[in-house]
DNA sequence: TATTTGTTACGAAATTAATCGTAGACAGAT
DNA sequence: ATCTGTCTACGATTAATTTCGTAACAAATA
């Protein structure tokens, strides 16, 4: 799989989030973040179609963009890049900096919990 | 702070694992996984230097160089921004989508619990 | 109809990263 | 004294990313 830029992450979050957008949709999106112009948008989302990080579909005299690659195998494959660079592969320490470092809910702690409890009956079976 | 390149991080890497190294031994030991020219990699860490993210003494004629930027603060700067990059600030989301992924041992799965622990007591308190 | 507006396509510039070749310095061996 | 090997410095090249200007064209509108 082709590894996206920062820049072509902040568009795929923005599709992944609101579905099939036009350029102009994502440019305003991103504008206000920050401060970028359209055809700058246009061309990285163009560049994302040839590394077919994206599909398009015409309707009428514009186009309308899609993600072409699933949010959570990107993720996946990302975190496993990520840990290897900059953790060394050494899950379990970016788990623990990351549990120190953000704020969790009380539901995010129960589900990472069953998680934790799957994990180790997995483990003994 | 900066950001250190993929290929510096490599670097960092080995010096935080090995301490004070030689362009030698660094250049030799990234030649273990992957084929890099000497000078190549002489020029990234001259350039590091420059970034301050090294910082290097003179023994004899030549040069020793040593990580300039700490372990844990550099992850931790790296692991935020990925977060927003990648999981669009969701830390939890990157937690269960590592927890899944990746083996833990006994031990780490202990700590894991025990930090987890200690996050819900301070929420309550 | 003529003008303005909004769209895509394309090319070019600026920046950054990564690579390596070459040259010069110097220590140690012959 | 000279040769050889290792080191540093530096410049050039290549590739990728980001940026934006301009042109072409269709649709809306004055």
């Amino acid at each position: 799989m082709l590894k996206p830029t920062d820049s072509e992450l902040e568009i795929l979050q923005l599709l992944w989030q609101r579905g099939p957008s036009s350029v102009r949709e994502i440019n305003d999106e991103l504008n206000t973040t920050k401060e970028v112009g359209y055809t700058t948008t246009l061309k990285i989302m163009q560049l994302m179609l040839g590394k077919e990080l994206l599909t398009r579909t015409e309707k009428g005299r514009f186009h309308v963009y899609e993600a072409a690659v699933a949010q959570e195998t990107t993720q996946k494959h990302l975190l496993n890049r990520f840990v290897d660079t900059a953790f060394a592969g050494q899950a379990m320490n970016l788990v623990m900096q990351t549990l120190g470092n953000h704020k969790a809910s009380k539901t995010e702690l129960d589900s990472i919990k069953a998680l934790l409890k799957k994990m180790e009956e997995d483990g003994k079976a």
